[in-house]
DNA sequence: ACCACCGAGTAACGCGCGTTAGTAACGCGG
DNA sequence: CCGCGTTACTAACGCGCGTTACTCGGTGGT
């Protein structure tokens, strides 16, 4: 375990190690024009800085320019998956403008949520970005309001943040529409918790691809799960063995339809040549590995991380928003259970 | 969009707004002991703290202070699933001994990684975890060696980084015990790639527990497997299709436990009652929504994550170690598999 | 010979804060 | 009245750096 503690190198240190002042130092390292810096010196400085492996303090350049160059994310990072490719949205998108971004996690619990904001606004960050794992209204910290913020998947009731949200109802159209072409006009829609806004969204595209096929909507068919396999194998089996069962499921979520697919196996039907599915969310690990991989809609968090990102670039300088509220396309993945 | 810009209020306002000094503001706040402050001042010191809304500047505490109160962590955080726990097992005990997490993702890209460990040195953060979503040897930039640092679920082959990890032969000793308490003798174990740590520790766990309960084991059953859901139904198929099939099965992860019990329900055989599964990972989103729901074989990330932050402060504080390579145990979930 | 100008470089201030070394006022025993 | 210990505070330095306002030694033009 050989721990290198170099001693803090300063400026001051590759200044007088390479004959110049610090300030001189300074003007190479930022690269600074019409300081006339000749190459000799130049080249002078930065082998001092190499030889004694000088790494430039950022809490004292924040300190001095007024500036952190850092953004700050909070999000529930236990609820895992989502969770994930917002972050990597925000991380990459921001590495693209040289930003750095600190990620706090709130678990869900209000105080400590509090807590992080506090910690990020103390460390300066430029602005906040705050994303949850699943679409909802959100009541922020009064924290938030000092500094620009832009909420992803979520969105402020009394609309005081900007915010970057998927589109459910396209997506809900996209799936529906795709059965519908298929052939299918007896579809049945397990759906999340009605109160859900992906929920209301959804059903508005499910009934809209209705609409515009010209078939009625047998509202028998649509149902609401519990938003698990188990959610989604109970209202499969009960739709299976109702009278007039259906011929295509458009399930809420991968994980409903998860269940479904073993609902319909154990009718003795294939998929998708007897039933064929439709899930919501593009959970890899489940859509890529139900046999027959199962078709889905994506929810693009990272594209909405990286959307979320510019939205708060322009915040911050100041910039016109093209819109206070971005909704993001949810794209129709095609795989084998249509 | 209302965004209420304070000016940024610093001790010195706060100061002047009590009618006290700034060193004495400093001394309220950092609760200093032996410094008289009578109650009546510290009250009018908070009060003006609140009135005004002063915040810490983090940045110029750390430089002042020499210390910044900040750990890095370098995941990655692409392959999703397990870093979640880490970051989150690694972000509570360090909100314990009141340490924040910046955290850095490197997408396995090795400049990035490099990128990323300077911006965290250039933060001047007390030490570093570098963490990967599977258990293997990593090469770290030289960088790391200016810091404390420690890894999780890898490990330096030149040992000059304490590591945690898990113990795989455990895991392997456990879940084998558990079929052959089950009254299996012929268990078929389709393990990941040989090459890797966690073949290798759970193979030898599998021995073990045969020795131990004096049951041969048959060569034949111990096979390889693509690491997802193909690769297992795969193996799994064509072990129930030879001549002496297996009456369980241990899967080298969940994931392909789920390819398996697809093949074991396509032979017509019923889980658990004429083929017993065990997984490995309890990657949950799979394990708990198979059907029957999966009995597997537990990597306590989040408690990985723990350990790696005490072993981090105590390498920080030069405490010793007590030992470079701490071993974490891989608990076995009963579910409904078996 | 004088001035204006340019190239090359530096002294010095301030960012917000922790901390040390003080000071000023007061009470109390002798 | 002196000396001394408390109590309650503050002046001032330094952390590492960005930045402004300079200095100083040449060059070229007139």
């Amino acid at each position: 375990m050989a721990i290198k503690r170099t001693r803090n190198v300063t400026m001051t240190d590759v200044a007088s190690h390479s004959g110049v002042s610090r300030t001189t130092v300074s003007f190479v390292l930022s690269n600074r024009e019409n300081a006339n810096i000749p190459d000799s010196t130049r080249r002078r400085v930065l082998e001092a800085v190499d030889a004694l492996g000088y790494r430039p303090n950022a809490g004292a350049q924040a300190l001095a320019a007024q500036k952190s160059d850092w953004y700050g994310l909070i999000t529930e990072i236990v609820t895992a998956p989502f969770a994930v490719d917002i972050i990597k949205g925000v991380q990459d998108k921001a590495w693209d403008e040289r930003k750095f971004v600190l990620i706090a996690s709130s678990e869900g619990d209000q105080a400590m949520e509090t807590a992080a904001i506090e910690k990020l606004l103390e460390q300066r960050v430029e602005g906040l970005i705050y994303a949850t794992t699943w679409h909802r209204a959100v009541t922020l910290p009064p924290a938030a309001l000092e500094v620009p913020t832009v909420l992803i998947n979520c969105f402020d009731p009394e609309d005081r943040f900007p915010c970057v949200v998927p589109d459910e109802e396209i997506g809900g159209y996209r799936a529906t529409k795709r059965l519908l072409d298929a052939g299918h006009s007896r579809i049945a829609f397990i759906n999340l918790d009605p109160a859900m806004p992906a929920a209301i969204g959804r059903r508005a595209g499910y009934d809209r691809a209705h609409a515009e096929a010209g078939v009625t909507v047998d509202p028998d068919l649509v149902v609401y799960g519990h938003a698990l396999a188990d959610g989604g194998y109970d209202a499969a089996a009960a739709l299976l063995d109702s009278a007039s069962p259906p011929t295509a499921f458009f399930c809420g979520n991968d994980r409903m339809a998860m269940g479904a697919y073993d609902a319909v196996k154990e009718h003795g039907l294939r998929i998708p040549q007897d039933i064929a599915m439709v899930g919501f969310d593009n959970q890899e690990i489940i859509s890529q590995f139900l046999r027959p991989r199962l078709t889905t809609v994506a929810l693009p968090f990272e594209q909405m991380g990286a959307v979320g990102v510019t939205m708060l670039a322009d915040l911050i300088a100041g910039a016109p928003l093209r819109t206070n509220r971005m909704l993001i396309d949810c794209p129709l993945l095609e795989r084998a259970s249509v």
